[in-house]
RNA sequence: GGGCGGUUAGCUCAGUUGGGAGAGCACUUCGUUUACACCGAAGAGGUCGCCGGUUCGAGCCCGGCACCGCCCACCA
């Protein structure tokens, strides 16, 4: 080590991640150690393709986690030696990039329409170059060790090409096809949004009541909180079995206003405990309506348009008003006609745009659709069989519940910005294909395809499918894992699965982990809107990366959990615990010794087979994805072994210059910051530079420890504990007695073992001889010394004897119930018989 | 309405096939011993949501109840 960082290692007694965190990233980086080459097998190989994050997106605490996660185990099988490639790229986000863009304009006086298509699409491109690399960069911060010199778009042109084959195969194939259905209408974007960017609001309405006569006299009354749609009603609706109305179906009634005739007809999915029982069929303007219109061969009258004003069928005098305007002007006519017969409040709740905010409209529009019953089966079959594993076991059966009854999936969306659908129409004729038709006169559809239907073929489009041949699909293709939250297991993980079987008769992953979502800290949902987010880049700032990533890892369950800020504190602790027990080390220890286990000495054996047990168990958790007992064990070894006990065994050896304390020291350094390194990449990167002979270039590339059985050792662990057993009773009596700090205690035992440590630790002096004893702790006699309170030792002595008495009293009490001895196994009975035996022998030593 | 999960220390969460309840933070006391006060030592704190059952023995298994989340489908 030069002067000056010897200097450095000596001056800096705290771990600042500020300015380090960068400039080991920079080292990284310009290793190339996370550009791997396309070569090798998958089998052999290790891959994960990130989930996209949207191209306008800034990271958040669901990044944070998820991006966590996956560096660990990227981490992790990098160090064991295996061609690891974590797959980067960013998705063009059709409907936010749009707004992001479009309220640009806005700002600038102009409008998607005034430029036109061709120009507006350019600006996208041109916002995309300029904003679009903020999250990839702020991923850096985290310390994710994606190739960055594989970033892939779902824009990309190699991408689009995947994304017309698959949408022109599905057709062919007679998945794909076009049909007037209802969807989502956003008034407000004017196009078709899907189920996932809904968000259901409590809204309080009228319920209306409405008398609608009937041809043969007398009248049906039916409940409404959209009584503007009646323009478009076809029917009314009972339930099959309502006694009530078994003499009216296939009757005729008079729609109110328009004075049209329509039948009643029986429907099983009218609830007679609802309203009147009667329900006002508008196939046009309500999801159900429409699917009672489609079983009973109903017609589809629209009078919405689709900026949420009526037009024609409606009559003249509303054509042209807002459907509130609507409202008001149908009630008022139904008044005065005498035809209201009830109006009440109504709460219930009502789908809102989340990207607009404005009340969804259903609509019945011509779009495309993918059927999606037969894709799933095969991706049923895929998971239960045991090639796709999801994991914990709730995602799994919430994957498997979403694959029944799989919907329909509308496929386009009224949109400019992404993938244009690959369709042409020319008077009746419909062309699908890969590339225009030739003739003239072709125009193409000017909707795009859903985001989702390009982020479904994510983990092989970004390999360079549909070209199978390429070195990277060929090394990487199928990836390893995928790892996401549980909002997106149907609409992304599953079609994914499905796309994959489809097109490259692989499963796209192996394993699936769903992790936590992050709450806010009072258990509401983490968002801007509400104002209860928390900026992961805030927490790096303040506490660095491997604080925000350890208390991430160490937070994280099987189910949802709230922030815990005291988790990152935890981990900031940790990292400037590893900075100084470092220094320490790395000062201290001798650089001329071989770092490597000793076993002349019981603490460096002991502390050698701690360490095996801290191996086992960091891997064992993260190969199990069990993130939290990895950082939380890795934190018991690191502090509580490592520099609570073993450091502060061998201290004086270290400064006495032994060498087997300084091997054992820098080998075990080294190892645990190996262990630690996919946790916490920074500060162990950071340390590994100072080691006096490292065996690799940089930690990122280091092995990761492997368990040596062979150095698990029961007796020095068992001799070690008792000695921290001891020194903790020595400490604690202390204590209770009131004994200073400094204050040497004699001491006096007759195990005949000579107690070094404890006599160092607990500041106790043994000797074969000496005065009286005044108390006994653990096999211990301590011996009268000045300044000890004798009353309060005898209240510990007592308090002592009471629980012993206690133990004593429950030991004989449970084995002297035959049940137990009978029925209990052996063992259980025999560590029974063993403690009891303890128990009385101590109590025993303090008289009774 | 259907499905999944939760209820354990003041707070956030662990708790292996049933065999004496744990961590971090917060709290109390002591401590400036040549890595670290983002520190060290010690301590206090729990009828494991409620009721019943199975068992020699239940935080864990079974039944019921009460709250709290999430997902899907939504009665106009």
């Amino acid at each position: 080590m030069d002067a000056e960082r010897r200097q450095t290692l000596e001056e800096t007694t705290r771990w600042d991640p500020g300015a380090i965190e960068q400039r080991v990233f920079q080292r990284w980086i310009e290793g190339g150690w996370f550009h791997p080459p396309a070569e090798g097998t998958p089998a052999q190989n290790y891959s994960i393709a990130i989930p996209p994050p949207n191209v306008t997106g800034a990271l958040h605490m669901g990044h944070a986690l998820n991006g966590s996660i996956q560096d660990a185990l990227i981490r992790l099988n990098r160090m064991r030696g295996r061609n690891t490639l974590w797959i980067l790229g960013t998705d063009h986000a059709g409907i936010a990039t749009q707004a992001v863009v479009e309220k640009q304009l806005a700002s600038q006086g102009t409008s998607r329409e005034e430029l036109g298509r061709e120009r507006f699409t350019e600006r996208v491109w041109e916002w995309k170059e300029q904003y679009g690399s903020t999250i990839v960069e702020q991923y850096q911060r985290l310390g994710a060790s994606c190739d960055y010199e594989r970033e892939r778009f779902t824009l990309d042109e190699d991408y689009v090409r995947a994304v017309y084959k698959v949408f022109v195969d599905l057709y062919e194939k007679g998945y794909i096809y076009r049909d007037n259905y209802m969807v989502n209408w956003d008034p407000g974007l004017r196009s078709a949004i899907s189920d996932l960017e809904l968000e259901n609001r409590e809204v309080t309405d009228t319920l209306y009541e409405i008398a609608y006569p009937l041809e043969s006299g007398g009248e049906l009354v039916v409940a409404t909180v959209r009584p503007e749609t009646m323009l478009a009603d076809t029917a009314v609706a009972v339930d099959p079995n309502d006694e009530r109305y078994r003499d009216v179906v296939g009757e005729h009634a008079i729609l109110p206003l328009l004075e049209r005739p329509i039948p009643v007809i029986a429907d099983e999915h009218v609830d007679p405990e609802f309203g009147t029982g009667a329900l006002k069929i508008t196939p046009g303007h309500d999801p159900n309506d429409f699917e009672i219109g489609r079983r009973h061969g109903l017609e589809e009258i629209v009078v919405i348009g689709e900026d949420g004003r009526l037009i024609p069928p409606a009559p003249d005098r509303f054509v042209g008003v807002t459907t509130a305007e609507a409202q008001k002007a149908v009630v008022e006519e139904l008044r005065d006609k005498g035809l209201l017969r009830g109006e009440e409040p109504y709460t219930h709740s009502v789908p809102f745009s989340h990207r607009s905010g404005e009340r969804i409209e259903p609509l019945i529009s011509l779009q495309w659709f993918c059927r999606m019953y037969e894709l799933a089966k095969p991706a049923v079959k895929a998971v239960k069989e045991g090639r796709v594993r999801i994991t914990p076991d709730g995602a799994l059966r919430q994957y498997l519940h979403g694959m029944e009854n799989i919907p329909p999936w509308t496929l386009s969306r009224q949109l400019w910005w992404g993938h244009r659908l690959p369709v042409w129409y020319r008077g009746d004729e419909t062309y699908v294909g890969e590339e225009p038709p030739g003739g003239d006169g072709w125009e193409q559809d000017p909707d795009v395809l859903d985001t989702w239907f390009s982020s479904a073929l994510w983990p092989f489009a970004t390999l360079g499918w549909p070209d199978t041949n390429t070195p990277e699909f060929k090394a990487f293709f199928p990836t390893d894992v995928l790892v996401t939250a549980r909002d997106i297991i149907s609409l992304w993980v599953a079609r994914m699965i499905m796309t994959s079987l489809e097109f490259t008769e692989q499963v796209p992953f192996e394993d699936v982990y769903v992790h936590s979502v992050i709450q806010a800290p009072d258990g509401r949902r983490m968002s801007k809107s509400l104002g209860t987010g928390i900026d992961p880049l805030d927490e790096i700032d303040e506490h660095g990366a491997d604080a925000l990533r350890f208390g991430l890892l160490a937070m994280t369950s099987t189910q949802d959990v709230r922030f815990s800020q005291a988790r990152v504190q935890q981990g900031r602790d940790l990292a400037n615990k590893m900075w100084n027990a470092s220094r320490l080390v790395l000062m201290e220890a001798r650089d001329d010794v071989e770092p490597g286990p000793r076993s002349g000495r019981v603490e460096d054996r002991w502390i050698a087979s701690r360490l095996q047990r801290a191996v086992r168990s960091v891997s064992e958790s993260i190969e199990e994805y069990d993130f939290s007992h990895a950082a939380l064990d890795l934190y018991e070894f690191f502090w509580s072994e490592l520099c609570d006990w073993y450091l502060e065994i061998v201290k004086p050896r270290l400064y006495d210059g032994d060498e087997d304390a300084s091997a054992t020291l820098l080998w075990a350094l080294e190892q645990v910051l190996a262990l630690a390194h996919p946790i916490m990449p920074f500060v162990t990167e950071e340390i590994y530079s100072y080691l006096p002979s490292p065996s690799a270039e940089a930690l990122v590339i280091h092995p990761f420890p492997e368990l040596d059985e062979g150095l698990i050792d029961q007796s020095a662990e068992g001799e070690i504990g008792q000695a921290i057993a001891l020194t903790r009773a020595l400490r604690r009596w202390r204590q209770l007695a009131g004994i200073p700090v400094k204050q040497v205690l004699a001491a006096r035992t007759d195990d005949g073992r000579p107690h070094e440590l404890v006599s160092r630790l607990a500041k106790v002096e043994f000797s074969e001889d000496g005065g009286e004893p005044i108390a006994s702790v653990a096999g211990v006699e301590l011996l009268e010394t000045e300044g000890i309170d004798p009353e309060a030792v005898a209240a510990r002595i007592e308090e002592r004897r009471e629980k012993l008495r206690g133990e004593v009293k429950r030991g004989e009490g449970k084995l002297s119930n035959e049940g137990f001895v009978a029925k209990a196994p052996a063992d259980v009975v025999d560590a029974e018989r063993e403690k009891l035996a303890a128990y009385r022998a101590e109590l025993e030593e303090l008289g009774g």
